[in-house]
DNA sequence: CGATTTATATAGTGGTCGTCACAGAATGTG
DNA sequence: CACATTCTGTGACGACCACTATATAAATCG
């Protein structure tokens, strides 16, 4: 098996790579020969192992999400009420969003504003990815409504929205220099909504 | 007086139109030669107007200021409370974010992920601009608690952030495309955090 | 072993980036 | 008028962009 001369790299590892770069400087700030430099890879084996700059960004999408996104997704559903899953959710994206030694923010929301409207694949890989994350927390809220939880607003989809705004405005500030313990007093403000019931 | 040949176009609405551009593009996402198409000038003639693309962003982020963003500026210090004022605040952010025929979302929130870190002026420009406007809400804040007002929070630097939080996640979204009805759930959520007291 | 397959390194493609030299055109001053 | 001054259009600078053709290196297969 695996006829041919065999990869030099490890695939994984470079994508890590690669993942990190766009992660700082956006999709259309980031240059090939920025990310063969971080991945250690000449452009050639790029192209041969990644297909195209639009096709790596997008598996480096599924490795944020599945990787670093995961835990607060995971720490979305594994909540008691809908209340504690949500504030949880808000501290872990906190958290990832200030990590040391990590690029700042999150990699979708810097992505959004740093590609333009003439990549339209890019624009729907993220608009998918968006669509996904605010769709989980509404499902969450669900449950906890049909559950008989009071939440703050009937209309769940209005409160995933909101939820999703205390994300990407960190996501913001966290590239600002916000630091962690900034918005973990954003997230205490936020979940004051709760308490207008 | 003007000795020599007079300028051929008029240099406010020239500025006016790069303001624009930025605004959909940001930052590094806007090329000269996009910006000076839409300005209807050649490049010699932008390079002997505005100096370079830096300091021509920094005009565009000075007139965005001025004009655009002056209108919710004036809602928050015209507010009868530091309540209201915030509202009318937000909404009027809401609102600038969502303006048929013109870019979406916020200026300054859109350039700060289109810059890395490279482009040290450019950055510190931003952080100026979005440290006033952190400091405009807090100035507001701050003179509703030392009038007796209740607010949320008695960390009015705090309460700031959470506000800026929500005006930058709302940016995003409006980046994303969300409707102009959907920001004002989010605010009306946000307003909510108030009747905690 | 030779033949085949795959990955790499070198070096390039045409195109665009931000910026500017230069020459010509349009004004004011003497 | 000549002259100084200022703007404009043409065209180019070197550097970088995303991407790839070519040749060589390293593996498996028969």
């Amino acid at each position: 098996m695996a006829r041919g001369r065999p990869r030099e790299f490890d695939r994984d590892e470079a994508l890590h790579r690669a993942l990190d770069v766009f992660w700082q400087r956006g999709y259309q700030g980031t240059s090939i020969s920025t990310l063969t430099d971080a991945m250690g890879i000449g452009s050639p084996s790029l192209y041969a192992a990644f297909g195209s700059k639009a096709d790596l960004f997008r598996e480096a999408t599924e490795l944020y999400l599945s990787e670093d996104g995961a835990e607060p997704a995971r720490l979305l559903e594994a909540g008691e009420t809908a209340r504690s899953s949500v504030e949880a959710f808000l501290r872990a994206n906190a958290d990832l969003f200030t990590r040391e030694g990590e690029p700042s923010g999150c990699m979708l929301t810097r992505a959004v504003s740093t590609c333009n409207e003439d990549d339209e694949e890019v624009r729907a890989c993220l608009a998918h990815s968006v669509d996904q994350r605010r769709g989980e927390i509404a499902a969450r809220l669900e449950r906890g409504r049909t559950g008989g939880e009071p939440l703050p607003c009937t209309e769940v989809h209005a409160l995933a929205e909101y939820v999703d705004t205390i994300v990407q405005g960190m996501a913001v500030r966290a590239i600002e220099g916000a630091t962690r313990a900034s918005l973990h007093r954003t997230v205490d403000l936020a979940m004051l909504t709760w308490d207008s019931a």
